[in-house]
DNA sequence: AAACAACTTCGACTTAGGTCGAGGTCAAGC
DNA sequence: GCTTGACCTCGACCTAAGTCGAAGTTGTTT
């Protein structure tokens, strides 16, 4: 009993987080989690770590950026670990974020369809090539996600 | 009059498409478009270079890798650029590509739907840490795009 | 024929999100 | 006290889709 580790070592946390211990290293030099050190210089985790990883892989797949998480950690008062109102008020500001990129397939989408048989493919006339609004600026080569969160309040 | 000229200098190509210099030259090297050469070793461009390259920035916004838009050219018949005909059918597989992208898309708002305000964020429990469908496979770091072409009959 | 813009190649660099390996240290079991 | 596996750092490497600069050549215009 009370075999409830305190810390965790990095292995630990890869196996239960799923995330690579080589993503760890990366992750806590990128200042997006911390670790304490044993005298023999060995990372060791809290549990709550484990949550905050969590949030991380969560916010990747919502499509931000590692930067992006880390802006969005650091809006955290405390820089602590995400509790379930920051949650609640992050998550819902991923909703715009996300209804927006869903928006933007839909109306590529629409425009293929109407594009479909008219085999037009002109880089003056046909309408696939002619909007500069949505995701014209991030163009070909570059699908960044724009930041979103600046006005996550 | 007449002033049409055959075969076009890498700078009205990159002038006429949009497509920087630079990029035009790349995009040669990755075995994307072709050009003829002048006795001086200056590419030569014919005109329809430009409704292929129209073709590739469109593939690029609905997702595509290079790479998958170099099969999809190498799947026509002589190699040609693409006609109204290929274009239907291409464009028709890219329609099933955009759906799957937005449904996986709009799965994943829908989990954080009915996420927001139960703070859970566990690794185990929570449904958003769980799904191995969908895009589980290209997780967080490589938001690549399966090849969906290849069945593109 | 000389100027000058446009072109050539080649290698290095960029960003994002990591992975890999070498060479060395730490911790735990027997 | 020794072996073994887990851990450490650091730098190199990876993919994608290009960009940039240097040094040298071509093509066009006057």
């Amino acid at each position: 009993m009370s075999k409830l580790p305190e810390m965790l070592t990095i292995g630990q946390v890869a196996e239960r987080s799923g995330v690579p211990h080589t993503a760890l290293r990366f992750y806590e030099e990128r200042g997006l989690i911390t670790s304490e050190r044993t005298a023999g210089n060995q990372r060791r985790y809290p549990r709550h770590v484990l949550r905050r990883l969590a949030f991380i892989r969560t916010a990747q797949r919502v499509g931000l950026s590692l930067e992006d998480v880390h802006d969005a950690l650091a809006t955290l008062p405390d820089n602590r670990t995400p509790t379930k109102t920051d949650w609640s008020r992050l998550s819902a500001s991923w909703q715009v974020e996300l209804d927006a990129r869903i928006d933007a397939l839909r109306r590529l989408r629409d425009r293929l369809t109407s594009c479909i048989g008219c085999g037009c493919l002109s880089l003056r006339s046909c309408s696939l090539h002619n909007f500069d609004d949505e995701q014209a600026a991030d163009g070909p080569g570059a699908p960044k996600l724009k930041p979103a969160l600046e006005g996550g309040t």
